[in-house]
DNA sequence: GTCTATATTCGGATAGAC
DNA sequence: GTCTATCCGAATATAGAC
């Protein structure tokens, strides 16, 4: 459909320099010009610039969404690594987007469409940690999150090599203490 | 001395300001209004937004090019548990300083003093992984750094309690491979 | 749906008096 | 060393024609 042509192509070139310059180091005049349209046509398309992202990221949030979701099904035993496997298949899968919310992070934390990632994180780390309660498990899901985020972020190493890699690492660092 | 009273009250209030809104969510207005001063002052004082920043982070840079120089004369057997303890004394030390080159990064990586902290956390990694060329084991060591970093800017907990966390999920993470 | 033109605000930085 | 006043560019966003 030519309708939403503009559109699509509008987050292909703003996913792009977002990327590479960062979302306040990109103006609507960057992303227009890339495109091949006015500042107008872009905001004819969404409300605001921030809307923009927020397309943009909404696929990733879905699918933590979704991975928590399921993390609450799994029993204590087997929720350490079903957070692992699901959390590096998330991170490798949509990389540019959590690449997005780092860099936006913490000014967008306020963000109404935002202010339940921090709950679903939260969730995860619970699920790396095994829903242990020692404060030393959940500092290492911690650091087990947000290493693998700024690897998938950092490395530009292909997704098939890296998977096992972070899995393995993950394994390691949260090993089961004693429940 | 009264004469680098403001000069220190403008790096004091800079340092609160950058880490609750941000480098680029914060104006040097702001900065003047809080300081209680004009913007033309801090001008006088600092020759550019930038160069703000760059002094406060100075003293960390600092320290990172003395743990990588201590790094470098420690052999292969012994430099995996010297990374980690220098590393992790070093980022509590300077939490808020992390912070705000995390915040930066990558707009400031090329910032002619900055174009070497790269290199340094490069020498970094390479410690961490006992120098292997083992590209899992460099992957775990990008983990371990990067997780490292993500707490000790996101968490709140006090560093005495944080450090021996850090150390030991960074040791497990780390185990030595194959050599 | 897309444009041109513009309103408006805000940012960093400078000039020059005191 | 500090101020007031101002410049200039950039940024988001809007108005209204086509």
């Amino acid at each position: 459909m030519v309708r939403i042509r503009t559109r699509d192509e509008i987050l292909r070139v703003a996913a792009e320099l977002f990327t590479r310059y960062g979302f306040k180091g990109t103006s609507l005049h960057d992303i227009a010009a890339e495109v091949g349209c006015s500042k107008a046509t872009l905001l004819y398309h969404f409300a605001h610039k921030d809307a923009i992202l927020l397309a943009l990221v909404e696929p990733a949030r879905q699918s933590l969404i979704d991975l928590v979701a399921r993390l609450a099904g799994v029993d204590d035993k087997g929720v350490r690594d079903a957070a692992i496997d699901g959390f590096v298949d998330l991170v490798l899968r949509y990389r540019r987007e959590v690449a997005l919310i780092y860099d936006v992070t913490p000014q967008f934390l306020q963000e109404p469409a935002f202010d339940r990632v921090r709950e679903l994180t939260d969730a995860l780390v619970a699920g790396f940690a095994g829903r242990s309660a020692d404060p030393a498990d959940q500092t290492a899901a911690k650091v087990v999150l947000g290493g693998i985020a700024a690897v998938v972020i950092d490395d530009k190493t292909d997704a098939v090599e890296l998977r096992p890699a972070l899995v393995a690492v993950a394994r390691r660092a949260l090993i089961p203490g004693k429940d």
